[in-house]
DNA sequence: ATTGAGACCTGTCGGC
DNA sequence: TGCCGACAGGTCTCAA
């Protein structure tokens, strides 16, 4: 389920494993993902070691030894899992998508698995890093301190599109996706209909609401990360995601959520407290 | 320039 | 039990 907070969560659990380690070896399972594994991807990783394991938005990034830079993307259905005894009790029920392993010389193996295959990987040079056509355009980090109400109302001016529709463009905010967007809209009272644009003035400027989806992004974020992060798991509660048909969660709301489809995906909503 | 629809692929769930 | 359609957390491309 990777949007922002999961992929942070797995960069988070992977990087003791990860960074300072050698990969000792590369297991590729299949030609390809969502797009063919680069040339010589293996040669070009073994013997190489993790300099920095960082997030891009959804992308995770390693920096290699070489200079180069593992990009990988979960897609819809992608995860990533440490098996730190390779040799024996990796009991995954799911090992029929395990499609690439990495060897680590920590003693770790890193396994990313994805039944839908929407997932990616790929390996950049420097320049192609630089380049890159989904890394270049995307926009503010929502968990940055740039991201902030002038800079969500310069993003959302003069955008004809649904606010919601906006807000999962990952020009607008980068990371955000379909739970959390409805999420975030929900915690700050705005309604997934309104025009991008009505969240900043004429001359662009951020109106009260953009300073309240600022804040509520922030915090539907950051707490998603820190449920995801924590010990013992937590089974994910929205607010109103999947939810259509029950009651509003806001105290003294009393409507009913709904859902509809915007630009091909599922937005809930509560039409009676979210404007 | 934006926007919507369709494509990519597998798994799961509800209805019959 | 089994079959079928609808739908799923993301992104890309193509046509209007």
């Amino acid at each position: 389920m990777p949007e922002l907070p999961e992929v942070e969560a797995a960069r988070r659990r992977l990087d003791p494993f990860f960074t300072g380690y050698r990969i000792d070896d590369v297991v590729l399972r299949r030609p390809d993902l969502r797009a063919p594994f680069p040339r010589r991807f293996r040669a070009r990783l073994v013997g190489r070691s993790v300099v920095t394991f960082t997030r891009r938005a959804k992308y995770l990034l390693a920096t290699m030894s070489s200079g180069e830079t593992l990009l990988m993307h979960l897609g819809m259905s992608g995860s990533l899992r440490v098996n730190c005894r390779p040799t024996g009790d990796d009991r995954s029920v799911n090992a029929r998508h395990d499609h690439v392993v990495f060897a680590m010389s920590s003693g770790a193996a890193i396994i990313f698995n994805d039944p839908r295959r929407f997932g990616l990987m790929d390996l950049l040079t420097r320049r192609q890093l630089d380049a890159h056509p989904a890394l270049s355009t995307l926009g503010f980090e929502p968990l940055s301190q740039d991201f902030d109400a002038a800079a969500l109302a310069g993003a959302c001016y003069r955008r004809n599109a649904p606010l919601k529709v906006a807000l999962l463009d990952q020009k607008t905010v980068a990371g955000l996706g379909n739970i959390y967007a409805s999420e975030a809209l929900h915690a700050a009272c705005l309604s997934p209909l309104r025009k991008a644009s009505s969240i900043a003035t004429a001359a662009g400027e951020p109106q009260p609401a953009a300073c309240q989806l600022v804040t509520a992004i922030k915090q539907v974020l950051e707490k998603a990360v820190e449920r995801q992060t924590a010990r013992t798991y937590q089974a994910a509660r929205f607010r109103v995601y999947d939810r259509e048909g029950a009651k509003c969660l806001r105290p003294g709301c009393g409507g009913t959520v709904r859902r509809r489809v915007q630009a091909g995906r599922s937005t809930y909503y509560c039409p009676r407290c979210q404007r």
